[in-house]
DNA sequence: AAAGGGATCAACCGCCCAAGC
DNA sequence: GGCTTGGGCGGTTGATCCCTT
């Protein structure tokens, strides 16, 4: 019984993505969209399994991702909603729109974890990882008890609870909604179905701002490491490509025939200009709209950050709670 | 400068669930 | 109702990076 796996195929590559396999990937889905991946594969020539470009797709290319550093209010976001959720990644990324599932698990696994234990064998709380300077954190919030920290988080689970209730409330369907400006071009029907309705074009293409944010970064940083990778993965690639001095694109060290004027095709294909340095992760309507498809979650994905927001962070509010003996009858 | 080991993160694996037949 | 299939999710792995000794 069970099923098989569906990357025994031989011939199946496994490894890094090439930039290759990304461009090939994201051309395809800009004129398919998202969606039966099964078909991925075969209609792009990748010799990658469909979960693997699924994967990839809504890890990396897919528009509107925000890469690197996490801020202090991530960090709270995804202390809190661990806290509340468990090791539900997917529904802890729909309350980051910007965050996939794969890397707030990396990095609950990689920092998080280790910080909060780090701080509750100090004898802390979450206060410490208000700040990232945790040396700087003054001593009265680490010197908070164990006891009063799982007391607040039992606040915060409860309020959360509750807000995510009303939200959900039939009776308060524009509370949710208020944010939403019909002017800016939402509507449910958008985020139903992303790709119809307004231009899909529009809306595929941005996923060439995120594909070109990635190969501009390859292009800025010689890839030591991807070269690496790709040269382990797919001797026949030569990222040399994506090198450049200045910005501009360079087709020297051509080893690869077929990949000539590669990194001109880039720059057709998705139409960067090299002089743009501007990595800031920001998410177009579009991007937010496509995003969408892979997160459909959206409306409660985002629109209850703000209450959310309100309500795990309003430390005033949790505190204040802390003296409600009626809410521990209610949790409890 | 080199070696060792921990940290990081992209990608894979296996399981589960829902939809379609 | 049972089986198959596609897609999603969480856990884990392994290659690479980076810091310390």
């Amino acid at each position: 019984m069970g099923r098989p796996p569906c990357c025994d195929k031989e011939g199946i590559k496994k490894g890094p993505w090439t930039p290759e396999e990304d461009i090939s990937l994201v051309s395809y889905i800009q004129e398919h969209g998202p969606g039966n991946w099964r078909a991925v594969p075969t209609n792009t020539g990748l010799h990658r399994c469909s979960k693997s470009c699924r994967l990839r797709w809504t890890n990396y290319l897919r528009p509107g991702i925000k890469r690197g550093n996490f801020t202090d209010h991530e960090e709270k976001m995804i202390i809190h909603l661990q806290a509340l959720l468990g090791n539900r990644w997917a529904a802890i990324a729909s309350y980051l729109p910007q965050r996939t599932d794969n890397d707030i698990k990396n990095y609950w696994n990689t920092h998080l974890r280790k910080k909060l234990i780090k701080l509750q064998a100090a004898g802390g709380g979450t206060e410490g990882l208000h700040s990232k300077d945790q040396g700087n954190s003054n001593s009265s919030s680490q010197a908070i008890s164990r006891g009063q920290w799982e007391r607040r988080l039992q606040t915060d689970i409860h309020m959360a609870r509750q807000a995510l209730r009303d939200a959900l409330s039939p009776e308060k369907p524009l509370a949710l909604s208020s944010d939403l400006n019909p002017a800016d071009g939402f509507s449910i029907s958008n985020l139903k179905n992303p790709t119809l309705d307004q231009s899909s074009n529009s809306t595929y293409a941005s996923s060439t701002e995120n594909i070109s944010r990635l190969l501009k970064g390859w292009m800025k940083n010689p890839p030591k490491k991807s070269a690496r990778l790709t040269n382990l993965a797919n001797n026949q690639t030569d990222y040399q490509h994506y090198s450049s001095s200045e910005g501009t694109t360079s087709v020297a060290n051509t080893a690869n025939s077929g990949n000539v004027e590669l990194s001109d095709t880039f720059e057709s294909l998705f139409g960067f200009e090299s002089s743009n340095s501007d990595l800031s992760p920001s998410m177009s309507p579009e991007a937010s709209l496509f995003q969408g498809e892979s997160k459909p979650d959206l409306i409660s994905g985002q629109l209850p950050l703000s209450f959310l927001e309100k309500w795990l962070f309003d430390e005033g509010a949790a505190a204040a709670a802390l003296g409600k003996d009626h809410f521990f009858s209610d949790t409890i």
